[in-house]
DNA sequence: CCATCTTTGTGCACGCGTTCACAAAGACAT
DNA sequence: ATGTCTTTGTGAACGCGTGCACAAAGATGG
């Protein structure tokens, strides 16, 4: 998902896979769902079932941190919230400032799944100027002239940019030059970062997109088959495509692809 | 990261791999950006570069969908863009429901990324009567009564969950009641689907504490390593949490885990 | 103290995905 | 037409992640 260039194959110092990591946030949630009930124990089972993963899966994920389970027992739920928690970091506070604050920057201001998990929003930026004071989730929008100033001085390491593809890169760029070491990304676009930077990017339109692969495929499917087979023969590539290349400019700094069928 | 079972290793007539797929929206933007600067041919090297990845990579993928390329030349892009488009099945048109129209499902239906790809907001429902009738992104909101209705007579098969954590599982029973095979899941909840329904998740406090655990390892190794072999050393699990169990409840309905160190 | 039963922790095998490296294919110049 | 040069398409090796299956560990009861 990281844009930056191989994943820290160096100084693997605990070397926990990345897909474990990946899923230690998912334990973490059903096992504070379990903590909330006053549930004490939890075998590999349940709580596999829990976060919707194989129990083998679990337990080997769970061994990558030590052996914290006890057999014929299960896991001390608290013991293993803890144990998670500091694993992932969590029992630090982690400010994040969120650039561009539009529908989606608003809606992640005030999204409680942040503050609730030691990550407080330490600003909120906006480049428009009829922005700037506006109050979004109890924070005054503050302008991208202050970028600099409020990442030196809040020792923000993690931004999060909501922007329009277009200026993504900019705001990028002028975050890590303030020092923001790891960036979450919404906008529509490859980052291109200095060695030593994490991005993980989200792109809401990419996971509607594999929807709709495996949509179709299931239709085509039903249709018994007959439909994917004509297209399996296809004539090939023929230097200019046969049917009409017409394309409609998107609203999203961002061009569609459709073709009508 | 669906949670219906085995991810159809039956049938696979064309057998395009999962990660492919998930690539293929990727190259599709990259060369829709090409393919508005009227750039007619594109080599796997610039592409690969574009859409951040490996040109081997690219090539590999390509190749699962057949030779569109001329070698010593390139591709060619108009053309391999309807090509990827029909195979991610986006020449056809997508009515999707968005249900839960907070300040994250508000964004999602202004989201441009969405109609600019074969995918159109048919309706928008929330479960606040308050809400019914307001007017967002265009549309009017419709109350949750009316779901099975609009999933039907639209011919719905792809749904889009932004809901809080404690509707999304009976929202989730409903629309695919209803007929929707497809689920985006935004609630951070695992969502049991029968067989022959996919679902995706998108959470993005995941996203914040994968980034944080990368996060905290730097810090670890710029402080020398000391740290993190005095954390190897810990004392191994002694049945009660030795620090603090302290817990508050957080704002989402899903409970934080977050201790102080 | 011993037997039984439950559940963890992990060795092992398998399959998918990634990457390398190169032969084949075509463009282009002469 | 022939040779050179570029770039694709892919065989093969490798590494990571997954899941099975079981031995070891501990709880529990007699």
């Amino acid at each position: 998902m990281a844009t930056g260039r191989t994943h820290r194959p160096a100084t693997r110092s605990r070397g926990i896979p990345e897909a474990t990591v990946a899923r230690l946030p998912l334990y973490l949630r059903a096992l504070t769902a379990l903590s909330e009930r006053s549930v004490p124990t939890v075998s590999s089972e349940e709580l596999a079932t829990a976060a919707g993963v194989n129990s083998a899966k679990l337990r080997k994920d769970f061994s990558y941190l030590g052996s914290y389970g006890t057999r014929g027992v299960g896991y001390d739920v608290e013991y293993l919230v803890y144990q998670i928690s500091r694993e992932l970091g969590l029992t630090q506070d982690w400010p994040v400032v969120i650039v561009g604050i539009g529908n989606l920057g608003a809606a992640l201001a005030n999204y409680g799944g942040f503050a609730s998990r030691g990550f407080r929003v330490a600003a909120l930026i906006d480049a428009d100027p009829a922005q700037t004071g506006k109050m979004v989730a109890g924070l005054p929008v503050r302008h991208t002239d202050e970028l600099e100033d409020i990442v030196e001085h809040n020792q923000v390491s993690i931004g999060v940019i909501a922007t329009p593809a277009g200026a993504a890169q900019e705001v990028c760029d002028r975050l890590v030059a303030a020092g923001v070491t790891s960036i979450l990304n919404f906008a529509p676009t490859v980052l291109s970062v200095p060695d030593g930077v994490d991005v993980r990017k989200v792109d809401l339109s990419i996971e509607l997109q594999i929807l709709a692969f495996h949509e179709q495929r299931k239709a085509g499917e039903d249709l018994g088959e007959a439909v994917a087979a004509a297209r399996d023969t296809l004539p090939k590539a023929v230097a200019e495509p046969v049917t009409e290349p017409a394309r409609r400019p998107g609203p999203d700094g961002d061009v569609p692809a459709v073709m009508p069928a």
